[in-house]
DNA sequence: ATATAATATGTCAATATTTTCATATGTAAA
DNA sequence: TTTACATATGAAAATATTGACATATTATAT
């Protein structure tokens, strides 16, 4: 099994869905932890259907083109509980901001400040995003009494990450761009 | 050009290296932003010579098997200055520790405890190793008067990011694990 | 003596991922 | 009316990345 694989079943085990949904998913709600073009998610899909970890069903729709309805299978339910606890490889991550700020001194200060003038905005608006889902899965996961075997509960403990993650980046963008509008000598 | 070979010119502009020591870099002091392994590396340190943006001489060691130290050349400097201020596109992310997180309602509290504490160990390492990084950093830039056009600058301001990127995981690891142990009802 | 680790560079096969092309339906905008 | 966009799935080519194999030197530990 491949990640992309645990992470598709991860996200089947919520509800069912298709592989344009899961695509959508990885671009919105998330991205801060997992992405993949469709152009991945649909042969991986199949792959995981050949080895009976999902099943789906074809919808036909009036206004729109038909769509497969995927659903974990219990086999599918198994190895992705058997993986959850074991220890996680720590994925590499590549950071195309983070390198140029760590080149940012052969750089004019004054494009350096419009570059994260730019990122800071994108990441605050994606804070804002995420703090909309939380407040509405916080609200539901109370309803269910908090309980640790709720759906819910995996949704608010990434997205509280999501959010933490996104703020931090945010700050860091800010702090830079004030470093940046520091006179030499001071 | 690749964001490996930015990566790779963007740490000669440092200081001369040799691949071995880009390698163990990445899995060192700049693995918060960028990682590679030397399987990958090598070969676009020869990219990167046969285009002309670094070039390499070979040093015979009396100890150790002989080493090819790599200069960033002008036209390197120049392409590297070129892309640095340029909008970046953001780079994806796939972290399999908050993929497991999103799916922990499926498994044994007391596992999920056990995983979140060895990665909150993790992250409090790295963090440890990141700060010592950053003081020995900011007191030589201090010495430089904070030039923004010195190189100390740029290690300055990522490893910043690095350091609050640790802190913010290992705190949200630590976040996770209280939650896992709050009883369902309370 | 022998094994292991660190230094040092490289190739090649296998995976993983992205980009491009292809197709089809219906709606909204220019 | 043609263009663009959202929905929906898929194949194929091109890149990026990892893992395994290969080799050589010296120091250190068993």
């Amino acid at each position: 099994m491949t990640n992309l694989g645990y992470a598709l079943l991860g996200m089947l085990a919520y509800e069912p869905r298709t592989g344009y949904d899961l695509a959508q998913l990885m671009k919105q709600q998330v991205g801060y932890f997992w992405s993949a073009k469709h152009s991945q998610i649909y042969p991986e899909l199949t792959r995981l259907e050949s080895e009976g970890f999902v099943t789906f069903e074809v919808i036909e729709q009036q206004d729109r083109p038909h769509k497969k309805l995927y659903h974990i299978t219990s086999a599918g339910l198994e190895v992705l509980r058997n993986w959850v606890t074991t220890p996680a490889e720590s994925t590499p991550v590549r950071d195309e901001l983070i390198l140029k700020a760590y080149c940012i001194w052969l750089a004019d200060p004054g494009k350096a400040i419009e570059l994260f003038k730019q990122e800071e905005l994108r990441h605050r608006q994606q804070l804002a995003q995420y703090e909309q889902l939380y407040i509405w899965g916080e609200e539901n996961l109370v309803k269910e009494q908090r309980s640790k075997s709720s759906p819910l509960f995996g949704k608010y403990l990434s997205l509280a990450r999501g959010i933490s993650y996104e703020r931090e980046y945010a700050e860091w963008c800010r702090w830079v761009i004030e470093q940046l509008e520091k006179p030499d000598f001071f």
